[in-house]
DNA sequence: TGATTTAACTTGTATTTACAAGTAATATAT
DNA sequence: ATATATTACTTGTAAATACAAGTTAAATCA
């Protein structure tokens, strides 16, 4: 569906390294091999162990010391779920389900939309869906999503049920995320976002809106969130 | 006060080239020169321009694009106050005033504390203080802070009026800020936060709590900050 | 003129080499 | 036995080099 790409070798170990330690090969506080085992381990050089180790430290994954060596930092994603910096964790996704308000429309942006938008943006139109997502059985998140209606054939007649909708955007359209900004607020549940995350009217809620780019430099996906923060935290890293 | 450290090569460009971008010498969607010709300005190789310009990238100041160049991306720390992702931006602190309202205390760790402690923290009881941040007159910052009573002689006598703890920490004993987690949530304002954020009771305020991480290993500085969002968003990257 | 190809840029990935600086355990001297 | 110095690790910084891959604009061809 997707063509095939030549995985870049430092990805490839990040990728491992990630791995093991989500599954717990290696636990907190357990230190990595050292850069030089990993080059023999895994064949590269230390500049490429290092881009591997450095992404990983910069999405919370480890921690490195310099004369000591990299500790393993996991910090519990799967109980805090959506990390604020960092890949977009699909980890703490695993365990999320999801159930569509609205399917995919195709509509009018609205007035005032929270970002600013190009001209191309404003004339295409966007589509608009509404999902919330359950953490067992209880929801946690409201999610309005919006994206510019450019190059997106078919796409309000896909299935978004089992799907999220980053994995349609990348099978179906090549479309990758590649980073954001956020904005992030503390508001009071609206009686439609009370009643979506089983919640009182006026009890505090986080917001979130999202401008998430694309490996397609005119293509963004912006979303509004609004998190039910009253069992789980967001978790981030800086 | 402090030793003078040799200041690594990359980090004086990431400085430099920070410096212009917040100085609008780069404005938002221009170009910076390409790693050619930055090499050939400061007299450094490509590889070294290259860690200056991830690590600006990193902390969202620049977006890099393959085959185009890196383009500048200033959002609007100056109103967003608080960076959660990258370096905690003391772009926006410039126009925070502080006001203390607990002087740093020695007392005992509070039970039940947001994060788990070191039996070494424990004995060695903690420092503890208040603090509110007002911007434009305006209190937008609730602080508690706590740091184990580790190797910091005359802390409680220090002058905390016009300088951050963070610069206090720094100039006196050497410990520099190097990262750490956090949780944010969204929670009623208790009567307390209420009374120093000028807020209604109940009304809904972001809450952070941040273990932060220092150069020694053993020591880390805690707080619990409660942010006024109604009118100022809290910033994000990622 | 208009479409296509080419060339000249840009950043991305990767190797090799070298030395600096921090850490920890071992060996040495007192 | 206790400091002190050495040593052998670790990661950090930096250079020089090469080619891959994406972008843009100029040159070429129809």
């Amino acid at each position: 569906m997707v063509p095939p790409k030549t995985i870049p070798q430092y990805r490839r170990l990040y990728e491992i390294l990630r791995k093991h330690i989500s599954d717990g090969v290696y636990t907190e506080g357990d230190l990595l091999p050292s850069e030089n085992e990993l080059c023999q381990l895994y064949g590269m050089t230390r500049p490429t162990v290092r881009q591997s180790l450095s992404t990983l430290a910069n999405d919370g994954y480890i921690r490195k010391h310099q004369g000591k060596g990299s500790i393993v930092h996991n910090l519990p994603r799967e109980i805090g779920i959506l990390s604020v910096s960092g890949t977009t964790s699909a980890v703490g996704d695993r365990k999320l389900k999801t159930s569509i308000i609205i399917k995919p429309v195709l509509m009018k942006w609205p007035d005032d939309f929270m970002f600013p938008l190009t001209e191309l943006e404003k004339e295409s139109g966007c589509i608009y869906m509404e999902r919330v997502r359950f953490l067992d059985d209880v929801p946690i998140f409201y999610d309005i999503s919006f994206i510019a209606n450019i190059n997106l054939p078919r796409i309000t007649a896909r299935q978004f049920e089992n799907k999220s909708l980053f994995r349609i955007l990348r099978d179906y359209y090549h479309i990758e995320i590649k980073g954001g900004d956020q904005r992030i607020k503390a508001i009071p549940a609206t009686s439609k976002i009370s009643r979506f995350l089983h919640l009182k009217k006026e009890q505090p809620v986080l917001h979130l809106e999202r401008k998430l780019e694309t490996n397609n430099p005119g293509i963004f996906l912006y979303s509004s969130i609004f998190c039910n923060t009253e069992k789980y935290s967001i978790f981030g890293r800086f």
